[in-house]
DNA sequence: ATTAATAATGATAATTATTATCAATATCGA
DNA sequence: TCGATATTGATAATAATTATCATTATTAAT
């Protein structure tokens, strides 16, 4: 899986005369190892203990960089922008139920809805390129309290 | 349907111990008269035409007592934040359909996806609070250019 | 109607997240 | 090794939103 990711990141720098540099490969593997939802903040607060000199600015280019070769999607969770996550790529799509309680993201796979998106875009002659589902409420733990 | 709406408001600014006024009672107005979706600098954009002296700091504010008195919803398109859209209210709930192109949203319902959305939070024990479904692509007109 | 308490207002400062600028440095193919 | 050019960090700029504060408007009680 790894490695897919790997390949489709020198990819992209090979084939828009990019290049490499420790910081950005860095930022890369970082990203692969992590929690799968971050901000860009996130991984500036745990890369700054690791290369104390790494700059927010590059961060943010190589998150740039991650969105536009198709590597990482930004999400909207709620109100709160800024959250990006790992891309499915060849995978299953998957969408989120979201605790508004303590913040808990639960990923889920659902056939049912796939089809069911498919149906309405026909009704309405739209052609999907992608879409997302969120659920919003109390995850198990949550409601006990 | 507006009366409705209006009941709300005066309750909310009732139980709270707030104060009406005649620009706040404008905005409240215009919102109710202008297309479901749109953004705080449309609507302050439309007002200094007619309320020459009105500050966009009091648009922020009546959206914000607005959307604390659920009689609006902030939504995230995409990676725009916001856009704010007319309660459903007792209503039924709706969806969007985005172009990508045009930027034109389509609203629709789905009994089937309500359904699905139930099962998968049940298969969780997770108390749904509101959920929305968001499909990307292109609309009829935009396939066609 | 007057008044007194307090909420609403506009101007603007502050904040936050992000992008742009730029001179110095690193990369990489020839 | 070298030279063209991409990357970098610091920081300025931008954009959207929220906070501050003195002034004004509203409201309920008199």
């Amino acid at each position: 899986m790894t490695s897919k990711l790997k390949v489709r990141y020198d990819k992209y720098i090979q084939e828009n005369q990019l290049k490499t540099s420790k910081r950005r490969d860095l930022i890369f593997e970082h990203i692969l190892q992590i929690p799968r939802h971050f901000t860009v903040d996130d991984i500036y607060q745990e890369l700054i203990k690791i290369d104390p000199d790494i700059g927010i600015a590059t961060i943010y280019r190589t998150v740039r960089l991650l969105v536009a070769s198709g590597l990482l999607i930004e999400q909207t969770f709620g109100e709160k922008k800024g959250w990006f996550e790992i891309s499915d790529l060849e995978l299953e799509h998957h969408d989120h139920l979201i605790c508004t309680s303590c913040g808990k993201i639960i990923e889920f796979q659902s056939k049912a809805i796939e089809d069911n998106k498919q149906q309405i875009a026909s009704a309405h002659r739209f052609r999907i390129f992608s879409y997302k589902l969120e659920i919003y409420g109390l995850c198990s733990k949550c409601q006990k309290q």
